[in-house]
DNA sequence: CCAAACAAATTTGTATACAGTACATAATTT
DNA sequence: AAATTATGTACTGTATACAAATTTGTTTGG
């Protein structure tokens, strides 16, 4: 049984699930005592999953005056991104040098399921399988720290994609995952990494970074 | 400024440090009220620390059982090497990409920091020192983000180093850190990634992954 | 009418109280 | 005597109570 934190857990995912799905809009306060009357539970179940999520970087605590949505800012967002092809350039040469059948199956099982996916009218549902399939490369390299590390960059991702999503993105990223999938059987490695790295441009390219943006948060929304 | 987290952080960072200086081995059961008295607090603050140190790997929380420092798993220990190796990699590559002479001054100034600390008797303060000079390269990328992440992964290393660090380890980090410098400023990325890569498999070779370790009482370790 | 100052209400931060669980020790059974 | 089951103690998990701070609303002086 895990007491600790399968009530707390129960928070965190709700909330996360509700921030990434734009229930809840960046700056957004989120006040402890009506989450905690919401969820039938006292007030510390909601501080802990509060501060989990703070630690995700999915909201901010502020000192004495309470926790809100998380807007990333545009530094943060590319920050994010530089990171990301850091380590997925890496994450590509390692899995260029012992790929095998079995795992090209598993990637071209995840492209299936992102293009079944792709048809989804909900955005938020699609960009969440999109990204599993750059959770499950990190997974077949099988190293439980990188897949933690990818998990929660792409957490963050989720809240800065659907912040600076634009209105009608030309979005290649199936197509780019199958080419990958093609360098990778090929242990083309070069190849390999640099669709990887034009991937990840692509993807934030296709987000505007000067549009207002949806949000509680008056100071953002006026600034 | 930051109320929520000060008084906390404090916990966190005493904990921190009696942790990553060996006064609090590793499986050593950290017992909330004890902590809660010697920092003069109640439980509440304790279990905050205790939460995020946990989010820090630094100890694992076993549910109705408590905290413990953590004993990070041969495993572990190898991915959390794996990742720097990766992210480091590229953080080579990047810094070679747009090194400046600034730069490159402020990796020596480091290097020299790094030789005094040499002479250094206690080897908890060297592993810290010796860290150092990798986040300062991931400083000089001008990344929070990344960072932040090394932080954490050198947090984690610490641990690791001093769970399994030889007795009388051959350290040439020193050296190899000089070594590094100069294909920064060579701008040669070939070299300064096979150097960093390199230094990162040397660091880890120096470890013997076949020892066990025994823990300790917590009165003591933090008077 | 506006602004500063003060007062009330709401909300967060911390401590404490209570309930439930695990572990150690003692008692009981075989 | 060994194994097993009761029992007590100590600790964690959660709720509640209280203190401190912030926000909001009202009043007062210019």
């Amino acid at each position: 049984m895990e007491s600790t934190t399968t009530n707390t857990n129960t928070i965190v995912e709700a909330l996360t699930k509700a921030i990434v799905e734009h229930r809840l809009h960046p700056g957004t306060k989120l006040a402890e005592q009506k989450l905690a009357d919401h969820f039938g539970v006292s007030r510390t179940l909601v501080r802990q999953a509060l501060f989990q999520l703070s630690q995700n970087r999915l909201i901010r605590l502020e000192p004495a005056r309470g926790a809100f949505v998380a807007a990333p800012s545009v530094a943060e967002a590319r920050q994010v991104f530089a990171v990301r092809r850091m380590l997925e350039a890496e994450m590509v040469r390692s899995l260029v040098r012992d790929i095998t059948p079995s795992k090209i199956k598993a990637l071209k099982e995840q492209a299936v399921v992102e293009k079944a996916a792709l048809k989804d009218k909900d955005l938020t549902n699609r960009t969440e399988v999109l990204g599993n399939f750059h959770i499950r490369m990190a997974e077949l390299l099988d190293n439980d720290v990188l897949v933690q590390m990818m998990v929660e960059l792409l957490s963050r991702c989720s809240l800065i994609t659907l912040m600076y999503q634009t209105d009608n993105p030309t979005d290649h990223t199936s197509n780019d995952h199958d080419e990958l999938i093609k360098a990778l059987a090929a242990k083309d490695e070069a190849l390999a990494v640099r669709l990887m790295d034009q991937h990840l441009h692509n993807v934030e390219a296709n987000l505007t970074f000067d549009r207002k943006i949806p949000s509680n948060d008056i100071a953002m929304a006026l600034a």
